[in-house]
DNA sequence: TTGAAAGCGCTAACAT
DNA sequence: ATGTTAGCGCTTTCAA
């Protein structure tokens, strides 16, 4: 077990003072050309690697982004991810990353705790519970303490900074479309995410479709689903309504167990029946009938996060907070007509 | 916006040297009360936060754990990542975290880069190419000049370190045994990660369970597919020999697409046929049948191997390596006979 | 061509 | 009770 080496060592080597290590290790002209050569190759042998904490501390600097995600087990958040990852890498940088689980007090928590120096800025998503209580003082602090940040998906108007967002309007509102086109002529809308704010814009678009195409929006075709509610009961009340032909869901889960329920209630899929659902995940490419999607394109967005923030970092602090919206795409399966 | 206030700052503030401010903040009794209350109250109202990264510099840790996970798109090492974040949250340690994708040469950059004083520890899976390649000089290295490491489910005997593993071997075998025991005669393996070493491992569980239950190993049962193949092909092809009546597939979108197949073949299932996998996430629990899995407890998983990492971390540098082994459960479903 | 010194923010041993 | 000094590892003026 070799200890890490550092300037010193190599100059107590060489019998030179620090400043010329430092010097002949980033090739300066100052240095004659044998003490450089001597010094690099005595730091190659011994794979120095200067301390990044040190230098972190010296240019006030760490390289290193935190991100806040509310859960990696959901697929778009882990598609995010892997954009930021990307995208980081590629620009030198590191990741600090944390699962707030949506809660509010583990958000908070967290930033406060990594804004101790440890990174030079932030890309995150509210948790669920922060976009209920509707809280954002300590988004407002870090803010104010000048360090930049980028929110992606779940965001707020109430906080001024860089944004990456999915179109949720349009791509609910293309897809309630989609299934108009197709002949359904009863649509529900079915959200288990009314809490969040890509829920509510979701179901803005849906309503949005419906209006544009002369079709009366019905509120009991508007199923919005409690944590602690019953999935399947509250499904099986609303499918009572035998003229309903067409599901739109905001997100896979409560998609994949319609189509379970649809189908054992008998009903043949699209044809009596056409479901669509907002997506992260594989889920819906692999049950019968795979389900038509409304794809988010996650690792872009991650990119598009990390590329503005660190655009930010390096230099452009001064620029003006932009909202980079992300169009969907609907990608169609076998739960729609043709 | 207010810039970080330091040390200095206040000692400015009050005419008091640094050292007085340090200790007054951490409540020395070398300071007078009237001195504290002052000084601390003042730090209270502009938010002082100690610098961590001084912090780090000055203790030579950095309370922050590497984490390199192959893909965080799969489900088994997102829940191992839930599982080693919330362990690190709690014992106060930061991840900063890379993802691999599956490369040997990400992997080797990864660890290189990191190794740069920023963090303490490691924790990682190999990735794919990295076990097919066998190599693990840069492992050695990371060993040898002392920065501990755990590695998980993904892992190899050429490196002498703590690991977290899955009991894949015990796994297949009783997987294998649960099929013998509701009837199935002719049981097929199918593997798309063979090149891995929980592929190989529950190949060989497979195996013992044959042997042990008197069954001749039949070559043409062992089906190892690789990525460039077709795997509905290469399916449809092991599948012409009728007799067989069991599956156990070794990960679980092979489960889900075999499924389909044998779905479409016409078999009923679990009677003509049963389906065993191994799992990391949701699939086999959404499709029509439900898929009996192999659950491998990825946050524990993820648990166990950073309370390992910290307990080494924190003083018992000296105790032998240790490598704890996870138990698999069988989760009965649809898929498999009673 | 090389070195000395200051400083990034902090703590701790050692004066005063 | 408070201050001085040194040092963590590094870069960068400025001096020699």
């Amino acid at each position: 077990m070799k200890k890490r080496i550092t300037l010193k060592h190599i100059a107590n080597q060489f019998d030179v003072s620090i400043a010329t290590v430092s010097k002949a290790l980033s090739d300066s002209y100052e240095i004659s050309a044998k003490t450089k050569e001597k010094i690099q190759q005595y730091a190659k042998e011994h794979h120095y690697k200067p301390n990044s904490v040190a230098l972190s501390l010296l240019n006030k600097k760490t390289k290193t982004i935190g991100v806040i995600i509310p859960n990696i087990m959901n697929n778009f958040f882990a598609k995010v991810f892997v954009g930021i990852e990307e995208k980081a890498t590629e620009k030198g940088y590191s990741l600090i990353s944390c699962i707030s689980n949506e809660s509010y007090e583990k958000e908070v928590k967290t930033m406060e705790l990594l804004k101790n120096g440890t990174l030079d800025g932030f890309i995150l998503s509210l948790a669920e519970e922060t976009q209920e209580k509707e809280q954002y003082q300590h988004l407002m602090n870090t803010i104010n303490e000048g360090v930049p940040m980028v929110l992606f998906d779940r965001v707020t108007d109430e906080i001024a900074c860089d944004k990456v967002i999915v179109d949720d309007f349009e791509g609910a509102r293309n897809a309630t479309i989609h299934l108009i086109k197709t002949g359904c002529k009863r649509i529900a809308l079915v959200s288990v995410i009314d809490n969040l704010s890509v829920g509510k814009l979701r179901a803005k678009g849906y309503e949005k479709a419906l209006v544009e195409n002369n079709i009366e929006i019905d509120q009991k075709l508007i199923v919005k689903i409690g944590k602690r509610e019953d999935f399947e009961t509250a499904m099986k009340i609303v499918l009572s309504d035998k003229s309903i032909d067409g599901l739109l869901c905001l997100e896979e889960s409560s998609a994949v167990q319609s189509l379970e329920i649809v189908k054992r209630m008998g009903y043949l899929i699209p044809d009596e029946m056409s479901i669509i659902c907002f997506t992260n995940g594989k889920l819906p490419q692999y049950v019968t009938p795979r389900i038509t999607t409304i794809s988010q394109h996650g690792k872009y967005i991650g990119e598009m996060a990390a590329s503005i923030l660190i655009d930010r970092l390096e230099g452009g602090s001064d620029k003006p907070f932009q909202t980079k919206v992300v169009k969907t795409s609907l990608i169609e399966r076998e739960s729609t007509r043709k």
